[in-house]
DNA sequence: CTGGTCTCCTGATCGC
DNA sequence: TGCGATCAGGAGACCA
């Protein structure tokens, strides 16, 4: 379940073997992974909407240009490229959802992963052919794309600050006066950008910080504790190369090792790791919800 | 506008 | 051994 440490992972895995490097060719097996810009749906109707869908070109798949660089906002991936110097950057923003791999495999290596394959580019070495390749099995990912980084920075203007970097301030205002958990506003991508349930959970209990508490009553004391504990529980998880629950890998396959660091998440009915009172459950925002109900107030 | 619920999808797991 | 039910979850659509 790529949050954003599991994203930042495979960027940072990503950019040794795409930086520089000329797409060739792409295989588009699934059609309705990409979102054509400017969908009013979002793509979101992709499957029962009676209008077929947009013959792909395959310029939106950034064929015939060069990487230049690859970002990330919460938890997109935006890969950006030309085919000239004089052309204009476009951009594949790449989102894994739940089960979302992003997979570069080397000329002459294999591919193991063969299902659920949605697209696969061809990459220009100096030894040969690479591929990158999208997996996707639940298929709750997307790929859009855009023409120019403008229309990029409309889309991303949906996104709250990333999260990596989120300061006190940027949590006060959206917050004050909300009723709502602050467990499901953290998961609110467009207040705070790349926070998922694992790491929600374990920013909250970090904070000691109850996640059914109504957003707007955090004092601005614990709104600092809150921000910090979210940036050093995402930092920590970067380094560690995020969080395998069940297949995350980055691009080159390797797992994440933060998951031994959880204190709270998938630890229901467990003992605290800090007081051994049994950690609580309950269905908050959506998602199961796992605090201790004596280290977090 | 806000916040809660539904929905998309597949694989793992569990009870019988 | 096999099969159906259940759960997991990112995020847009939808609705009160």
């Amino acid at each position: 379940m790529p949050e954003l440490p599991e994203v930042e992972s495979v960027r940072r895995s990503l950019e040794p073997h795409l930086l520089g490097r000329r797409i060739s060719a792409v295989t588009l097996h699934r059609r309705d992974v990409l979102i054509a810009p400017g969908d009013p749906t979002g793509g979101f109707s992709r499957q029962r909407s009676s209008i077929p869908p947009r013959r792909v070109g395959a310029a939106e798949l950034l064929v015939g240009a060069t990487i230049e660089q690859i970002l990330r906002r919460g938890k997109q991936l935006a890969v950006f490229a030309r085919s000239s110097p004089a052309a204009p950057t476009r951009i594949l923003v790449v989102q894994l959802g739940m089960s979302g791999q992003f997979l570069y495999r080397a000329p002459g290596q294999r591919l193991d992963e063969a299902d659920h394959v949605h697209a696969v580019w061809r990459i220009e070495t100096r030894d040969g052919t690479g591929r990158l390749v999208f997996r996707d099995p639940r298929r709750f990912g997307q790929l859009r794309a855009f023409p120019d980084p403008d229309s990029l920075e409309t889309h991303w203007h949906s996104l709250g600050p990333d999260a990596l970097t989120i300061q006190p301030d940027a949590l006060t205002t959206p917050l004050a006066g909300s009723t709502r958990a602050i467990k499901a506003a953290l998961l609110d991508q467009s207040l705070l950008a790349g926070v998922g349930n694992i790491y929600a959970d374990e920013s909250l209990f970090s904070a000691g910080i109850r996640p059914d508490r109504p957003a707007g009553s955090l004092s601005s004391r614990e709104l600092e504790r809150l921000a910090h504990a979210i940036r050093g529980i995402l930092s920590s998880a970067v380094a560690a190369g995020g969080s395998t629950l069940r297949d995350y890998t980055d691009a080159d396959g390797r797992s994440g090792g933060y998951q031994t660091a959880h204190r709270v998440y998938a630890r229901a009915g467990r003992p605290c790791t800090v007081c051994a009172t049994t950690l609580s459950v309950a269905w908050l925002g959506q998602r199961t919800t796992v605090w201790c109900p004596r280290c977090q107030l």
